[in-house]
DNA sequence: CCGTCACCTGACAACGTTGTCCAGGGCCTA
DNA sequence: TAGGCCCTGGACAACGTTGTCAGGTGACGG
C-alpha cells in the first residue's frame, strides 16, 4: 500500500483537510476521476478505483458538501422552525419531519421562534441564505410577505400548526376551531353551564380558533359568557394560577374550565389539584401520563407527529415539481375522555 | 427610484436566484463594492451604499451562505446527534444546545440516530461533509475511531450523556452511577430489602452505570441481589410490563422497584397504579406531572438543559481554539422525593 | 500648482466540487 | 491491416463569494 507513491504536495497541515486534488496527486489519477470514485459514477476500471479509495483512506478524505452545492445548486437540507425545541409538544412533530427529510437524503437544519416574529424572520432568512431546498415553519408572526422573493426564487415552505400571514401557501393545520367545539360541547353535554376558557395569546392564530370554537360551543347550547370567564394572554404559570383562582374563587364561580393548551392544561391540573371542590377540565392537546391522575384528563388531542409528516410530505411534493395551487389541509382532533371531563358541576 | 437604470444582464428567470454580479450590474457598480454592502464593511460612500441597498431590494437578493462558507472556510453550524428528537428528554437539552448556538451566531444541524450505531456514523459524517465546525454527539455505538481523521482535521466534538467509545474526547455526563446510588439506598433507607432494578440495554453507558449503582448501593446494604429482580435489554413498554408482573407475581415479590429511565418509569407507573398492594417507586429521570399523581413519583432527576448548555459551551470554547486535554465534566443528580419512593415495603 | 495621502472602488484569483468535452488507446470488424 | 467504436481518464470552466491589490479621485498642504 504506502508504496514508493511520491506526494506531489506536501501532507496537508493540521486544520486543513484534503481535496479531491490531494487525493487524486497521491492516487496518480486525473482530479475528475476522483470525483468519479467518491460519487459512484460508472466509467473507472476496478484498479484505479482501488487506488483512489486507497488514496482516500490514507489521506482521511471526505468530500466538501458547500462545494458540492455551490456547483449543483441544491443542498439535500431543509429548515424547519419551531416554537420551542423543548415543548413537548413539538417532539414528535420534529422527529416525524426529520424521518421524512431523512427518508429523502435530506438534513435537517432547526430553530425556535420562542415566539417572536423578528427571531422567527432572522431564523428563517438565515436559513434561506444556506439555500436550504425547503422550509417547515410553525409561525410566529403574521406577515410573511418578506419570504415572497425567497418562494419566487424556488424555496419550497410549508406552514404547519397556523397557517401564513399575507402570503399564499401551503398549510397543515390542526382543527383547533372543531377541538375547541367539541370539548366545550362534552363540557356542556355534561351539564355544566359556567364553563371558564383559559387560552393563549388570541394573536396566535391556533389559540384565537379555539377560542371561537369555545364560543360557538357555548352559543349552540344557548348559554351567555360572564366577563371574567376567558383569560387570554398568556401561559406563564403564575398568571395562569391567578386566573383559574379568580374564575374559582368569584361570588358565582365556574365549574368547569377549557384550557387552551397542554401547558395550560398542566397549570390548571396542579392548581385543581389543591381545591376541595371538583371541578371539571378538558384540556387542548394530550398530556403524558394524563390517564394516571385522578381523574384522569379528558383532551382533546391532536397528532403532532401526523402534522409533521404531512407537512414534510408536501414540502418533498413540491420540491418534486408539484406546482398545484398551495392548499390548506386540516387534521382532525380526538376527544379522549378520562374522567376529567365528565365530572358533574358542583355547586 | 424604477428610474432609467438599463440592466446589463436580463432579468434573472424564475428558479433562479439573482446573485451580487446582478446586483452590482443593477445598481452600476463593481462585484466587490455589493460584497463590502452586504457584509457591512466599511469604504462605501452613502450614495453607493444606497444604490446598492436598493438594487438588493428590488432583485430580493440574499447572500449564497454555500459560496461564503467556500471561500471562508467556517460555515457558522454545529451539528447535534441525540438519540430521538422526540423523546422529552432531549426536549431541554436540544433547546440549550441550540441557545448557546444562536448566542454564537452559529445555526443547529440536528438528526436521531435511533440508538442505531451505523445511523450514528452515516449522520454524523454527513454533518461532516457539511463542514459543521462542531459536533455535539449522544452517542448510539461505542467506536468512534472513525471521528479521528475528522476531529484531526479540526472539527471540535464533544460528548454528551455519554462517553465517546475507543477515542479521547470531551463529555458531558450525568453522575449515574452515583444518582442510581442513591436513589436505591434511599429505598433501602425506608425498610426495602427487597428491590428491584428494571433498565434498558447495558451496552448503553449511562444504563450499565445505573445498574453498576443499583449494585452498590445493595452491596454497601449487606443485601444480596436475588436473580430475578433484575431486568435489562428493552424499554418497550409490554416487556417492561411483563418483567414489573414477574417481579411482583414471583413468590418472594420486591417490594420496591428502581426504573432505570423516564420511559421505564412511566410504564412502571402505569402497572403500579393497576395493583392493590403498594409497591415503592424511585425512577431515573424526572417526568412531567410526576408530582400529581398519588403517590408522587419520586426520581433521581438530572439536568437535561445543564447538559446540553454545557456541552455547547465546551464546544465552542474549543472553537475559540481552547487547545487542553480533553475533559469530563459529570453533572450531579438530584433525589427529588414525593412519595412513591418513600412507602414502606408491604408484605 | 503639484505632490501626498486618504479614501473609494473594482479587477482578479481562489475556495473545492461537478459538467462538458476531448484525447488516447484497446478491441472488434470488414 | 485499416477503420471505427467504446471505454477510460483528464483538462478546463463554472458555481457565488471574499481577500488581495492596484488604480483613480478628491482634498489638502507646501
Amino acid at each position: 500500500m504506502a508504496e514508493s507513491s511520491r506526494r506531489l504536495r506536501p501532507e496537508p497541515r493540521y486544520g486543513t483537510r484534503p481535496t479531491m486534488k490531494d487525493v487524486a496527486a497521491r492516487a496518480g489519477v486525473g482530479l475528475k476521476t476522483v470525483s468519479r470514485v467518491v460519487n459512484g459514477e460508472p466509467g473507472v476500471t476496478p484498479d484505479t478505483e482501488r487506488r483512489v479509495q486507497e488514496a482516500i483512506e490514507a489521506l482521511g478524505f471526505r468530500r466538501n458538501d458547500s462545494a458540492r452545492v455551490l456547483r449543483k445548486g441544491r443542498t439535500a437540507s431543509i429548515g424547519l422552525v419551531i416554537e420551542d425545541l423543548a415543548d413537548p409538544f413539538y417532539g414528535p412533530l420534529n422527529r416525524a419531519v426529520e424521518e421524512v427529510a431523512r427518508a429523502h437524503g435530506a438534513l435537517l437544519i432547526n430553530g425556535s421562534s420562542a415566539e417572536d416574529p423578528e427571531r422567527e424572520q432572522e431564523l428563517v432568512l438565515a436559513l434561506c441564505a444556506r439555500r436550504v431546498d425547503g422550509l417547515i415553519v410553525v409561525p410566529a408572526g403574521h406577515d410573511h410577505r418578506y419570504l415572497e422573493p425567497e418562494i419566487k426564487a424556488g424555496v419550497a415552505t410549508v406552514f404547519v400548526d397556523r397557517p401564513a400571514g399575507r402570503i399564499d401557501a401551503d398549510a397543515v393545520l390542526s382543527d383547533s376551531f372543531g377541538g375547541a367545539r367539541a370539548g366545550t360541547a362534552h363540557l356542556v353535554a355534561h351539564g355544566h353551564r359556567r364553563v371558564g376558557f383559559i387560552g393563549d395569546q388570541s394573536v396566535i392564530h391556533t389559540a384565537a380558533e379555539r377560542l371561537r370554537g369555545y364560543r360557538a360551543a357555548m352559543a349552540d347550547a344557548g348559554l351567555v359568557i360572564e366577563p371574567g370567564w376567558i383569560s387570554l394572554g398568556t401561559t406563564d404559570p403564575d398568571r395562569v394560577r391567578e386566573a383559574v383562582a379568580a374564575m374559582l374563587d368569584a361570588p358565582d364561580p365556574v365549574t368547569a374550565i377549557f384550557a387552551g393548551n397542554n401547558r395550560v392544561s398542566v397549570t390548571v391540573v396542579r392548581v385543581l389539584a389543591g381545591r376541595a371542590r371538583p371541578v371539571a377540565l378538558v384540556g387542548f392537546d394530550d398530556i403524558e401520563l394524563a390517564d394516571l391522575l385522578d381523574p384522569g384528563v379528558t383532551v382533546v388531542a391532536q397528532d403532532a407527529a401526523t402534522l409533521g409528516r404531512t407537512a414534510a410530505e408536501r414540502l418533498f411534493q413540491r420540491l418534486d415539481g408539484a406546482a398545484d395551487a398551495p392548499e390548506r389541509v386540516v387534521l382532525p382532533t380526538r376527544l379522549i375522555t378520562r374522567g376529567s371531563g365528565e365530572l358533574p358541576p358542583a355547586h
